[in-house]
DNA sequence: TTGAATTAATAGTATTACTATTATATTTGC
DNA sequence: GCAAATATAATAGTAATACTATTAATTCAA
């Protein structure tokens, strides 16, 4: 899986000019994964990013109509990506129980390592989804951007392991809401396990969230 | 259960004059839960409060020393509210098992009723809870701001009910977890079902998110 | 009634999140 | 190989934000 190909195409409503298309694209997006998971989405701002890569604040705009969009566009990545890996991992593997198990693990584990796409660090990326990415949807024009597609990769990952679901049991009323919580909340378990350990049993050393989730999954669908 | 007399006490660190001392201080926190809720927190301003009350910028300042802060005190006041609902609905409940129901019922379902303290409309606040409050720790701040104690009621209210939770069973290793993940989760699913519905399964008029965490956290825990 | 404290009014600052304009490169079609 | 189109850089500007500081007016309390 390590070497897989991946080949990730971004649909054009997330962006003015595409940052696949060019190297100056190329630099926003690398640098601005590296300077928001540093700074924070908050502190980050075009001006800063366009001087750290010897370009200023005026050509970013021409790929992102706002910094807003710039995370949308991150956060979208980031889905294609992950529904990648789980179209890929799961194709050969027949059991139902098996597949929604490889499911649950790519959509809970901490991404560790960062070798699909040269200019995208999937490590940062994967910790910025985490800290961040609730503030792409969390805003009041929400429902004009749902209309307008921005969240559609999010859903079909959704969908997808949903389906999962329904494969082990058909009869479960409630795949969606048990997946999105399951991905919403490895997400916020890691980020608790790192600043509010408290409100979580992770230990030093141990990553218990994906046997958690795995073992909440499992039990909840069964008849 | 709708005239409990609520005494509900924040700790000093979250305020700079404590707003429940003066009739501007109940306006402030009356008024700010109104126009986040209507405006969403980012388009939400200091200026546009102090305005609105009669009053202005620098007075609402005299009171939070941010925005932020006053999201947070917010946040405060709202878990020391579900403590205090807690507390009192599960005292004459023996059973363990209807204790930990009780408990997840009043964390996952919505606030409908306004009455508890004149000056805060509570509907309004849960709403903000669901769709504005992971911005409060979502901060680069975070662990400063865990070490003043801003978090401390909240985690409260997880360890109670974990408690409740070892009661039951007390060999579950992830209680923490489990509660945690109950109650962000059933905010996070009552703003996707208003805005983002494919990644639930609530339909038109039902409320399956109460029942769906009470299932989910039973399923769980059991031997 | 004096003085302390609270609040209101005003002004000011650095920064942000943009837009607009022009100049200079770079690429591309012919 | 050159003109035309396009991309990028540089500069400037704007309205708003998130504050701080100062002073004046009002209220409260001994």
């Amino acid at each position: 899986m390590e070497n897989q190909q991946v080949n990730i195409v971004i649909s054009p409503e997330l962006y003015l000019k595409n940052p696949e298309s060019s190297e100056l694209g190329h630099k926003i997006v690398s640098k601005s994964i590296e300077m928001i998971d540093h700074l924070g989405f908050e502190d980050f701002t075009f001006k800063k990013l366009g001087s750290s890569i010897g370009s200023n604040e005026s050509s970013v705009y021409r790929y992102f109509e706002s910094k807003h969009a710039l995370l949308v566009y991150l956060t979208d990545w980031y889905w294609s990506w992950v529904d990648d890996k789980l179209v890929f991992s799961t194709l050969n593997i027949h059991s139902p129980q098996e597949k929604l198990e490889k499911a649950i693990t790519i959509l809970t584990q901490e991404v560790i390592e960062d070798n699909s796409v040269s200019y995208i660090n999937e490590v940062l990326l994967n910790k910025i989804i985490v800290s961040e990415s609730s503030k792409a949807y969390h805003t009041k024009a929400i429902d004009k951007e749902n209309e307008k597609g921005y969240y559609t990769t999010y859903k079909r990952v959704v969908q997808r392991v949903s389906d999962f679901v329904l494969e082990i049991n058909p009869t479960y009323l409630f795949p969606h809401m048990l997946i999105s919580t399951a991905i919403e909340g490895a997400h916020q378990q890691r980020y608790f396990s790192e600043h509010l350990p408290s409100l979580t049993d992770v230990e030093k050393g141990k990553d218990n969230i994906v046997s958690f989730y795995t073992d909440l999954v499992f039990k909840t669908i069964a008849c």
